[in-house]
Parts: C-alpha cells; sequence; structure tokens
RNA sequence: GGAGAGGUGGCCGAGUGGUCGAAGGCGCACGCCUGGAAAGCGUGUAGGCGGGAAACCGUCUCGCGGGUUCGAAUCCCGCUCUCUCCGCCA
C-alpha cells in the first residue's frame, strides 16, 4: 500500500511510475477521496473537541453541586450527541474509501527496472552454466523412460482432475532429496531460518502480501474462509505483520518448505502436460525482512541464494529482470531464474526473486525500531523462491537424461540417494 | 464439540465510572559516578490520524464492533483470538 503523503506531496511523480505499469492515473482519485476524508475528520474532531470540552465543565459543575448549570450543560451537549455521531460516521466512511482504493495500486517500479508491456521486454542480465550436448533428441520429462515408471497423471487425474500428479518410487524420492537438499543448504550455508508454517491463512495476510483484494481468483479458499497459500511468502512474510521488532533483529531470513496451491485462473491451454504447472506443488521459499536501506543487497544476496542451488546441481540458467509490465503486484523490482529445460529446447522459470520494498510492509503494518530508538519504520520485505521444488525435478530429470531412458542424477543430490547416482529405464536407483 | 478463564504500552504487569494514554517493573536513550566498564543513581521514553514551517495543538486507540452515561480501560450486548480442563482425533 503506499503513503497517502507521498502521493499527496508529489502526484505528477506516482503517476509517471504507475504509467511505466502501463496504468492510467489514480492520483485525481485518491487525492479527492483524501481531499473529502481530511475535510470529514476535521469536521468530526471539531466536533468531538467541543462534546469533550463541555463534558468537563459538565463534570466540574457536578462536582460543585450546580444543579441546574448541570442540566443545562447536560442538555447541550445530549442535543449535540447525533450530530457528533454523523461526523464521525462520515470521517470513518471516507477513510475506508481512501484505504479501499490504495489497496487495489500495484507497487511502484524501482528506476532501473526496465520498461516494457509485457515478458517480451524483460531483460537477460546473464546465462550461466552450459546447457548438455545430447546426441540424441532429448524428451520432455515425462517421457523419459525411467521417469514415466514414477510419474502417474492418470491416477491423479481419477483422484483429482487436471494439473495433479502422482509421484512413485525413485521419483517422489528425488523429489523429495531436492527439497530437503535445497533446506540443508539454505539453512547451513546460507544462514536462512528453517521455519514451518500453515498453509491454510485468514484473509488478513492475503491481504498483506497483496494476493487480495484483486487477486482472490488464482487462489483457493476453504468453505469457512481460510485461504489455501499460493506460496509461503504469504506465512513467512506476514510473521511480522503487526509487530515493532527491534533493529538489532534485523535482517530477518526465513526459509520454509511448504505445499503450494494456485487456481491458475487464467491458464487455460498452458503448459498442460507434465508437472509444469500444477494446481498442487512444493516450494521452498526465502523471505528476508530488512531495514529500509539494506534491501537492495540483501535482493542480490537472495538472488544468488536461489542460483547456488541450480549451480550445485549442475543445471544451466539464465536470469532476467522483469520488464515494468511483468512485474507482480507487490513487487518494486524482480530477478526470475529461469532453467534450461532441454525437453522443451528453453529456459523456463524455476524462481523468482522480487523486493517490495514498504509496500507489503505497509499493509500489514509492519515496523522496526531504528537504532538508539526513535520512531518505528516501516520494514523492507523480500521474497524468492529457493526454488520451485517440482519445477526442479524436472530439470534435473529432462538434463540427466540419456539415451537409454535412463537418468544421470546430479551429485548433489548422491546423498540423498543412499549414494547411488542412476535413475534406470526400469525406474530403480543404480 | 462441551465447560471455564482471559486479551492493557516495545515486553511484563496494576487499574476505584470522572485530570487515565494509563501505576510499577523490564528494555531502551541521555546524564552522573568510574582510569575504563559493570553495578548504582537521576532524567526521559506509546502509536495512528488531522492541523502547523516549527514549537505545539486537537482527536482516536486498553482485542474488534455496538450500547448505557454528561463522561467508559472500568458497566451491558455481540464478535474474535488466546489459554486451561473434558471429549474426539493424525
Amino acid at each position: 500500500m503506499h503513503d497517502i503523503r507521498a502521493i499527496r506531496e508529489n502526484p505528477a511523480d506516482f503517476d509517471a511510475a504507475l504509467a511505466r505499469r502501463g496504468l492510467d492515473p489514480v492520483s485525481p482519485a485518491v487525492l479527492d477521496i483524501d481531499t473529502a476524508r481530511r475535510t470529514c475528520i476535521q469536521s468530526a474532531e471539531e466536533a468531538k473537541a467541543a462534546q469533550n470540552a463541555a463534558s468537563r465543565e459538565v463534570g466540574a459543575a457536578k462536582a460543585r453541586g450546580d444543579e441546574a448549570e448541570f442540566e443545562r450543560l447536560r442538555a447541550l451537549v445530549a442535543a449535540k450527541k447525533a450530530d457528533i455521531a454523523r461526523l464521525e460516521e462520515e470521517a470513518r466512511a471516507q477513510d475506508a474509501r481512501l484505504r479501499d482504493l490504495l489497496l487495489t495500486i500495484p507497487n511502484l517500479p524501482l528506476a532501473d527496472v526496465p520498461d516494457g508491456a509485457d515478458e517480451a521486454e524483460n531483460v537477460e542480465l546473464y546465462r550461466r552454466g552450459a546447457p548438455p550436448a545430447f546426441d540424441f533428441t532429448p524428451r520432455e520429462h515425462f517421457e523419459i523412460a525411467g521417469v514415466a515408471a514414477g510419474m502417474d497423471f492418470e491416477t491423479a487425474a481419477k483422484l483429482s482432475g487436471a494439473r495433479f500428479v502422482v509421484l512413485s518410487g525413485v521419483v517422489a524420492r528425488i523429489h523429495r532429496a531436492l527439497a530437503q537438499f535445497m533446506l540443508d543448504v539454505h539453512t547451513t550455508e546460507n544462514g536462512l531460518q528453517e521455519t514451518w508454517t500453515p498453509v491454510l491463512v485468514r484473509d488478513e495476510m492475503m491481504l498483506g502480501t497483496g494476493q487480495l483484494p484483486k487477486f482472490g481468483e488464482d487462489s483457493y479458499r476453504t468453505t469457512n474462509g481460510w485461504w489455501l497459500v499460493p506460496t509461503a511468502e504469504v506465512t513467512l512474510t506476514n510473521i511480522v505483520a503487526g509487530e515493532i521488532v527491534e533493529a538489532a533483529t534485523l535482517p530477518r531470513r526465513y526459509v520454509a518448505h511448504t505445499q503450494c496451491f494456485r487456481s491458475e485462473a487464467g491458464s487455460a491451454g498452458k503448459d498442460t502436460r507434465g508437472m509444469l504447472r500444477q494446481h498442487q506443488f512444493e516450494k521452498v521459499e526465502m523471505v528476508s525482512i530488512t531495514a529500509p536501506g539494506d534491501s537492495a543487497a540483501e535482493h542480490a544476496r537472495m538472488t544468488a541464494c536461489a542460483e547456488g542451488i541450480l549451480e550445485r546441481l549442475g543445471l544451466a540458467w539464465r536470469t532476467v529482470v522483469l520488464c515494468t509490465g511483468d512485474m507482480g503486484f507487490g513487487a518494486q523490482k524482480t530477478h526470475d531464474i529461469e532453467v534450461w529445460l532441454p525437453g522443451q529446447n528453453s529456459y523456463r522459470e524455476i524462481s523468482s526473486v522480487s523486493t517490495c520494498g514498504d509496500f507489503q510492509a505497509r499493509r500489514m503494518n509492519a515496523r522496526f525500531r531504528p537504532e538508539g530508538g526513535g520512531k518505528p519504520e516501516f520494514v523492507h520485505t523480500l521474497n524468492g523462491s529457493g526454488l520451485a521444488v517440482g519445477r526442479c525435478l524436472i530439470a534435473v530429470l529432462e538434463n540427466g537424461q540419456r539415451a537409454d531412458g535412463s537418468v544421470l542424477l546430479p551429485e548433489a543430490l548422491h546423498p540423498y540417494l543412499g549414494g547411488r547416482t542412476t535413475l534406470t529405464p526400469e525406474g530403480q536407483l543404480a
């Protein structure tokens, strides 16, 4: 959410930043409401001040036993009561109106984010690692013999429908190993705090991170009103919601391995084969809470943490910075990390690392007390996948495949697989 | 699911319908003391909103929302969350 004062002081800059996202100016509407709101607040407060003053006099009259004066003042105050209630109600309504509008406005891009309309205008920063060479045509993950034995879409469709999968045997184990491996690296080498959170959350949490009020249709809601989180960003970031934390406890770096749930509304027909795009998937998510001055460095650090996983797995990737038109609602700047998938002959997103500035912090009222005391300030929040486990499984399988339908597994995973190195065409470990 | 107890500042914790944004403590900041530190002593220390160049002023906030009252942290009603016991349960 945006600072109304910042908009008030510089509406032109605000609208210009929104224009970079391809949005029409909103500051006129915002300022109209803000003006009305402030007028209402002033009237209501003046009325209230008058009542409070009269009330004190009433008390004094009563105390000195002046019954006539007491009755006169009492009647006076009582007569004003309805007026005050009306003014206060009006002020509240205007305030709510402003908040409701502000909650629908996305974050502003940082100055160094490239302008662009959609993903075609994202800018590649660099490529790392070499895509493997094959002397045969590499298959998509679900076509590899050794994989097909443990990846069952028919049964999943029977159980749940499209965009679900049943993993079994060695494939399920590799999937599990990947998540364990990521957590181990992040906790022991990157200094992130392992965390386990609910995946069912209240409305306010989805509001805090920005899924609500605009994107409710992308997530699932239970009949009693909980939301199934689309990412652990929701729970990890909201850990500091409503808090004032000490500066000395920053930065806070969390990592969690959770299930994620997405309706994939609007992705009909996209990535329908294989397990690239599922309604339910696992992700290892990183979240950092920092002081304002530290978020830029933290963004680079977090990007490196995500890339480190790919590097250890021997996968090739490219890192792109999203253009203004492709960024998510809450982001100021986003790095997408795209892993090489031989079966698709392309790079596909496996991680998205965003810095949100104080945008989410304002929505969830998350603050810190600066060193040496002073007024609380909003924290900065960042989030990034480290990594999407299902997509990482796909990448490992497709990149390690051999002509006979077996898969050579990355060395980093061997300790998690009893020291064995290969998925055989029959779906066994060897 | 049943019964009970309780939500007060950054944290802990007191609070009689009226000068209560609220005792006390912890923490923190500054000062004194010290060769330096600790301890000790003293002083200060909530947040939001509105107005103001500022000093400062006003207003709201004791879980949330209503009500009673001239006046509510305090009384009444509803909601919500937490805890305890019982039941059920992975």
